[in-house]
Order: structure tokens, then sequence, then C-alpha cells
DNA sequence: ATATTCAATGCATTCTCATGCATAAATACA
DNA sequence: TGTATTTATGCATGAGAATGCATTGAATAT
């Protein structure tokens, strides 16, 4: 059988993956480096809700970080993470489409 | 700026994949398909977990499923699904070692 | 019709996680 | 040293999800 610890490593990306306001902050970092200052005001959520979510995409190896001045620079670590979110698209996509055909009876 | 709705649904799909009871269901339907009595056996879950479970992951478009008697099967609809998992563990293991080499000091 | 088998659902419980407010910590500047 | 700015943390709250038990529902066979 599959090694339990695997499972659990995977569901672990996976669930950091699928939460809005973390892919949120993914698609804005694909922009480039940025610091919270910046994404903050981009965001609707409190700036602590940010920094936590930042912290945890860093700490599982998403993001890098550095520090300047008082300011924190966050980017992307593992730009990988964007061929999952277009898999995902796909695969919602074209999900979406069989379901459209489904509905209409022209299967 | 992303539609929201968008980040709804990757993040709806990334938190289904996001559970290892599920991962683990995956990966035992890789091998064909099969039933529900099949699989319930070959995992520690109640039934009622297992059938919750692998509704979930019919409603998502990612099984398929067909009634035959008293028993219903399951099978995999979306194999790209395997391409996300081997992307995670692509991700989690390069992370992993770089992680180790941080700590060993010679980065 | 009854009994049997397999899968799904109702319900209560538990647990995790996201969130926001207030506060602390870190850095720079006057 | 004190003050201002930016980011992180402590804490309480609430929402959602997973789980197990008991029961119902669906299909078949006797």
């Amino acid at each position: 059988m599959i090694d339990p610890k695997r499972l659990e490593w995977e569901a672990g990306l996976f669930s950091l993956l699928g939460q809005p306001t973390r892919l949120k902050l993914l698609y804005l970092l694909r922009e480039g480096e940025k610091c919270v200052c910046e994404i903050h005001p981009a965001m609707k959520e409190d700036q602590s809700v940010i920094s936590r979510h930042l912290i945890k995409l860093r700490e599982a190896g998403l993001l890098e970080w550095r520090r300047e001045g008082v300011s924190v620079y966050y980017w992307i670590a593992e730009p990988r993470v964007y061929r999952m979110l277009e898999l995902a698209d796909d695969i919602i996509r074209d999900n979406a489409q069989r379901q459209a055909r489904e509905v209409s009876g022209a299967f």
C-alpha cells in the first residue's frame, strides 16, 4: 500500500493550495517579488491574515522571503505550483464543459 | 485581478485532494474499477466514511460510477489527477532535499 | 413477502482552520 | 531614548469538515 506519510505530505500540499486567499497570494506573486505592504492593500483580508498565509506558504517551501528594513519581501520559490494551478484549471474547465453537455442532453 | 469564482473552484479541487483518505482512494482506483465492497476492507475507515468520500470525488467529476446489483463500482474519470499527484510528489521530494541540504549547512 | 447484502444518509461529536482584534516584535528615524 | 512604520503573534470566535454509530434505502434471492 501507499506510505501513509506520503499521503499526509501530499494532502498537506494540496490543502495549502485549497484556500482561495492563498491561491490569490500565489497569483499576485506571479508578477514578481512583493513586500507585505504591497500585498496587503491588494486584498480584503486583515494584515494578520495575510501574514499568516504567507508564512504558511513559505514554511511549505513555496515562497522565499527577505527582510529589508521594516519591510518583508516574498517571492515564489517553487514555480511548479503554477503548473498545478494550470492543471487544475484544465480539469475544472473540461469538467464544466462535460456537465453542460450532459445537462443539455446532447451527450 | 483573478476571478474570485475561479479561485473558489481551484481551491475546491485542491481541498478535495487535500485529504489523505481521498488520496488513498484515488491510488486504490488507479489499479482499475472497484466496488465499495472491495475498497472498504482495504481501508481502516468506516464504510460510511468511504462512501461519503467516494461521493464527493464523483460529484467533483474525478470518479465515475455504476451500479451492478447491490454493488456500486467506482473508477477514475479524470486521469489527470495523477499528474497532479506526481507533480506534488516532485515538489515535496525536492523540497525535502533542499531542506536537508540547508540543515547540513552545505547549501 | 421476507430476509440478506451492500451502499448511502441522519445525526451528534470532535477537530482543524480561517478570521479579526489587540498587542508585541523588529527596524528605522528623529 | 522615544516615536513611527511594518510585520508577526496571542487569543477568542466561528465555520466547515471528517468521523463513527445507527438507520434507512436499494437490489437481489429464497
